[in-house]
DNA sequence: GATATTTCCGTTAGCGCTAACGGAAATATG
DNA sequence: CATATTTCCGTTAGCGCTAACGGAAATATC
């Protein structure tokens, strides 16, 4: 192993002696003692609710201060019957693309009293149906997950439970509840009509796995069907196994110029397979988009230092969260029942210099 | 917006229906009658606990499924005094570093019972004083928070609680509980010592607000002693306020190659920076690094594309969220009762060809 | 066959909090 | 001044589940 243990003890006096006369579990009724009024009243106090003379309020207040009192809100969800949590089952948090999707909701959500709680599915189906199992355990608020395609025991919890589900990322096919996404068929479609405009002809195609990854798999569709407006074919295609990497675009480039030196563009699945690409042409000396065209998904900041600019689909991935959280929070209102709706944000197109 | 609202209404006829079917709350006493046991016996059975005949178990958990049960874990946790969540509290998912922290961390988790919750601070110490704050009230089995460095208010609470809590990525610094990390002092002195040894004298440094990122500015003291050492000076120095972003570094670059021409090294506070480094120097045709070296940190797999091999020192962080998670789960151990431990991990610096 | 042991299940009593109601005191209203 | 209204607080009764105990039936032990 890498690491060494370099300290093992005490490390704070401080800390040992607060665990020490902690070891009580503070409770309201605590609180409610040492402000000399009711557990109820406290509780009022606490929570800014009404009911609770200003004078009343402050003495709790500093009480609950006094003491270090944290309150417990498994007791106060289960009371209430309503927790304030939001599930987001995103499949990775290393592809780049989650992040700003994360934010989204977060930004939305950091107003409100909702908080998200995220969970990873490995873009594993059987994990997914897991990880939403566990989540709804929680009888959280809301439930957001990416993606419109489960596994059928996760469609049949998803369809039983009162919890408001918003599935995004896509459009392209039937949402159980609510849906916020874009249509990858469309990016991909788009980006080939882009690509023949500029006059390109001997096309490839350079992608994740397509089994797990349903929205490159749809874009890849799009695109094809794309290309075939002008009875073009795809002259290769690559589909890699591992996560996308700059590393790997760069190998699958060199590789696949090889076996097909005529090729005037690649269409990568993302952009850092993009910038793997864009990185192959730099090292060889291939000029972009004279000798090679290339074009990415997603927008990715990254790709924003490249000598060129990266021809690319805006996924629109913090507007996706926002809305989707927006979804939550007004089907949360008190009193208001809404319907599910479907909201697809059209996606923006950079042309770039690439291509 | 962007967004349109492309359709309103009943989505699916399928939810709807079984929306209303399922307005009662299932819970465990439904179960139990329909298995005709008792809701002890039902609990038992679910949760594979023993004192339970195979063929009851078999039974109730028929029942279960047959019902569609969701076991209610607010109520389970406040029943057991149990809550099966490690509170994760890291500054953002956007900056590539945390993305694989809680990596480490969810591969540690996830053969056992525990499951991770992510808060996010936004580099904010008040924000992250309010998330710990909010995340001890969900009585977590553990809580992993980013840094040493926190307000008074959340030094006070977490020195007063009870849950186990782990301060990760450097060391440091006093921790309150137990801790992991890397010396990122070390790490900015130790490329400082390999840059020298490169026989680079006109040096610049180029990185974040330090008053934000108290890692960044640890490397920076570190690598500042480092020159020191043989009585070299920064020769320039940029610390821009926003995020790291590539496009950033390629500007900042630029900017600090025009005002000192006579530089010929830079070290960046990151990769993100460094990528932008070598972007620049790739567009001026600055070769490197025999006119610019360049040198980052934490080795992320973005730069592993690049057409030279970015000197940079791996930060570890999957490791550092795995030994993080383990210390966790060391803790939980019922009956075991285990001391404060600090886990220092040793960088590797990997010079590459940009030196 | 009498006792000890194990297996299996139910009953009781909370976990810590809050919704809902009710009622006393303070204030407003005519 | 009597009544209506408001303000403020406490009491009661759970939320849905499980720890702990106890006890009956089944099995083992001599």
């Amino acid at each position: 192993m890498f690491f060494t243990i370099a300290f093992s003890g005490v490390t704070n006096v401080l800390y040992r002696f607060k665990k020490c006369i902690m070891n009580k579990n503070l409770t309201l009724k605590d609180v409610a003692a040492a402000a000399g009024v009711s557990e109820m009243t406290a509780s009022r106090a606490l929570r800014n609710v009404t009911d609770v003379s200003p004078l009343t309020r402050i003495k709790v207040k500093a009480a609950a201060t006094e003491l270090g009192y944290v309150p417990n809100r498994i007791a106060g969800s289960l009371a209430s019957q309503k927790v304030n949590l939001v599930g987001v089952v995103i499949p990775s948090v290393k592809s780049y693309v989650f992040s700003e999707v994360l934010d989204g909701i977060s930004a939305s959500l950091n107003p409100s009293q909702l908080r998200p709680v995220f969970g990873l599915t490995d873009y594993n189906l059987d994990t997914e149906a897991d990880v939403i199992r566990e989540m709804l355990e929680w009888r959280p608020s809301g439930l957001i997950i990416a993606g419109l395609e489960h596994s059928e025991a996760a469609k049949q919890i998803l369809c039983n439970t009162n919890t408001p589900v918003v599935e995004i990322m896509d459009t392209d096919g039937d949402a159980i509840d609510s849906c916020v996404g874009i249509s990858h068929y469309d990016a991909g479609y788009d980006m080939a009509l882009a690509i023949l405009a500029k006059g390109h002809k001997k096309i490839g195609f350079l992608g994740t796995k397509m089994t797990l990854d349903f929205r490159a798999s749809k874009r890849f569709n799009g695109f094809v069907d794309g290309l075939n407006t002008q009875g073009i074919k795809l002259i290769d295609q690559e589909n890699y196994t591992s996560g996308s990497t700059v590393k790997k675009g760069r190998q699958s480039t060199e590789a696949m110029l090889a076996r097909n030196p005529q090729l005037d563009c690649i269409y990568c699945s993302t952009d850092v397979i993009a910038m793997g690409a864009v990185m192959h042409c730099i090292v060889a000396g291939i000029s972009i988009p004279d000798s090679l065209a290339i074009a990415g998904f997603n927008n990715l900041s990254m790709t924003s230092g490249l000598p060129i600019e990266l021809a690319t689909t805006d996924s629109l991935r913090f507007d996706i969260g926002k809305a989707a959280a927006d979804l939550i929070l007004k089907r949360n209102r008190p009193g208001i029942i809404t319907s599910p709706e479907k909201i697809e944000l059209k996606t923006l197109l950079n042309i770039g210099t690439s291509i």
